[in-house]
DNA sequence: GCCGTTTTCGGCCCGACTGTTTTCAGTCG
């Protein structure tokens, strides 16, 4: 079983436990042992060899035992047992919005449910409204997310919901009551799919804020209207909540809605262990702590740079509050300088309508020089895409020598790098002739096809590619579509192995609905060695700014700017190309 | 189930809102 899901595993563990009516913590324990094997840096068969995966924090004796089995492929009797004594309708029923595990295993041992279909029948016959702790309102709302299901648990991708959410922040700064007001949450951590807005905002009065925001247009219904919490659904589904707090407390209001969740529970742990008790509304001092102006100092903090220097951090921007070392790094003084857009001078993989883009080689130039780029790299795609009119060796010479030309004429947009987007075929081979791919600048190989093969044989062909002496770098290299298609079954840590034996360059498809490489892999793999290009993947002239999302997660992923491709300047990318075989 | 310059046992982040209550449990973030 690969690390995914194993992690998966834990999680559905977690939530069978939950369901059972077990210690709480014990089901933390769980949650916080899946967290961090997703998210840590060494390689799980090397601690298992080497006898340390306890060393990871929140990982002990029972979930090393537990992941060991899994990882050997043996059956877990602890997680089959517990999938036996629980129906698996009661596991679909906590999707629905204000349904926990508690008021399911309630209806289950009281009415019987044990399905949506069930479920529904029971709060229709008017059998849940009876129940004691439950009424009729509660089983309005539970037919209603019932209904709104399917709406209400999709996350949406950050560069929409950053459509949705920058109109409403302008709005409320605008409102005369409002002092301050951001954006929080994981739209503020750059994550790249995003669950619900959180707006924070110091005001003077907290009502008339409230009744602007409830009474936007764009607002479906107010699911919640209380004294410093407002909640509204979107057209769409897209929930969000409004924050009103005093100026005094905005900076930790701030914080805490910022996350993440993992972030703020290791920061209120350094709170303690330092006499203090950290919550959205400040710092409180504990009792019989050292400190006695303490409390004081609490109030003085109007800044997260504020709040984080009492704790003895420099400042941890927001994209960096996952919980994944950020803290440490901060006390260490080796937080990274986070890469900025303006620093980025191209990108290197893009259509025109030489196959399946919709703007021509020209008019991509020409957009790419009015975002301040020097260059830009044209990667159609090869012939084995034939839905997307792939080119053949004879088109691509034709295309390099339209590049050049172009390169050589007077025209106003960006210098053109001629490259291609070169399918890997499904031996690992590439789709075009050595002497095609080695007359170009640059040459990126992506997988199209065949995703369904087993995790090795995807491996080994991705492998063959990056070793194949013209590769430049590799595109997409898990070929997700964020919140429509799985990454297909590969063994990345082979890949970044593989790619940085050869001086192969890994991308970060910028794409809004890619985002591939994982940010959650590049700190450790740009340790190791690994570039970066970020690429738009643009299919059209509005697609280049896409760069922006992938900057997003190259600052996630702590990557140095020195490694990242795109922010070299033409000679320097020039002087990388020339290292091609 | 995890963890330890207060602890190898007894804690485990903290608070708002809702709907049900008449002081609180459940859910959510």
């Amino acid at each position: 079983m690969i690390k995914a899901d194993i992690v998966s595993a834990l999680e559905e563990i977690a939530v069978l436990l939950e369901l059972r009516g077990e210690n709480p913590f014990k089901i933390r324990a769980y949650q916080t042992g899946a967290r961090a094997l997703e998210t840590m840096e060494e390689d799980l068969d090397a601690l298992l060899e080497a006898n340390e995966l306890g060393k990871v924090p929140g990982i002990g004796s029972a979930l090393i035992e537990k992941v060991a089995t899994l990882r050997a492929d043996e059956a877990l009797p602890f997680l089959d047992e517990l999938r036996a004594s629980i129906e698996p309708g009661l596991v679909e029923m906590l999707e629905i919005p204000g349904l926990g595990a508690k008021r399911v295993r309630k209806m289950h041992e009281a009415l019987g449910v044990d399905s949506i279909e069930s479920l529904q029948a029971a709060c229709k016959s008017g059998a849940v409204a009876e129940m004691k702790g439950f009424g009729a309102k509660t089983a309005e709302k539970i037919l209603h997310g019932i209904v709104q299901r399917a709406a209400y648990a999709k996350r949406h991708l950050w560069w929409q919901a950053d459509l949705v959410a920058r109109p409403i922040l302008e709005g409320l700064r605008e409102l005369p009551q409002v002092k301050r007001a951001e954006i929080a949450g994981s739209l503020r951590r750059l994550k790249e799919t995003v669950g619900d807005l959180d707006f924070v905002v110091a005001a003077s009065e907290v009502e008339p804020v409230m009744e602007w925001f409830v009474s936007q247009s764009s607002v479906e219904s107010v699911t919640a209207q209380g004294t410093t919490k407002s909640s509204v659904r979107f057209e769409g589904g897209l929930q969000a909540d409004l924050r009103v707090v005093p100026e005094e407390q905005f900076a930790f209001a701030l914080h805490h809605f910022t996350g993440s969740k993992e972030h703020n529970v290791a920061l209120r742990q350094r709170a303690l262990a330092r006499g203090f008790s950290l919550s959205e509304w400040g710092l409180t001092q504990k009792d019989g702590a050292d400190g006695a102006e303490a409390g004081a100092m609490g109030h003085g903090i109007k800044s997260e740079a504020g709040l984080f220097q009492f704790l003895g951090l420099t400042e941890i921007p927001p994209e960096l509050r996952e919980g994944m070392g950020e803290l440490e790094a901060a006390e260490a003084g080796t937080l990274p300088e986070l890469l900025e857009p303006s620093r980025v001078r191209g990108v290197f993989h893009n259509h025109t309508d030489a196959s399946d883009g919709r703007d021509s080689l020209e008019a991509m130039a020409l957009a790419a020089k009015e975002l301040g780029f020097e260059y830009l790299g044209l990667a159609d795609h090869s012939k084995a895409s034939f839905q997307a009119n792939g080119l053949d060796d004879a088109r691509v010479l034709k295309q390099l020598e339209k590049v050049r030309a172009y390169n050589a004429s007077e025209s106003e947009g960006a210098h053109l790098f001629a490259g291609i987007e070169c399918d890997i075929l499904k031996d690992g081979s590439l789709d075009l002739e050595d002497t095609t791919l080695s007359a170009l600048d640059y040459v990126v190989v992506s997988v199209h096809s065949a995703f369904g093969m087993g995790a090795a044989e995807m491996t080994q062909r991705v492998i063959r590619a990056i070793e194949h002496p013209t590769t430049t770098m590799l595109g997409h290299p898990t070929g997700r579509l964020l919140l429509r298609r799985e990454a297909y079954a590969i063994d990345l840590a082979k890949i970044i192995d593989a790619a940085i034996a050869n001086q192969v360059i890994i991308e970060i498809n910028a794409n809004p609905q890619r985002l591939d490489l994982d940010w959650r892999l590049w700190r450790r793999a740009a340790e190791r060695g690994l570039h970066c290009a970020i690429n738009p993947d643009a299919h059209g002239v509005s697609g280049l700014d896409y760069f922006r999302a992938g900057v997003n997660i190259a600052r996630k992923g702590w990557l140095p700017a020195e490694q990242v491709l795109n922010c070299r300047d033409q000679a320097g990318v020039e002087r990388w190309f020339a290292k091609r075989q």
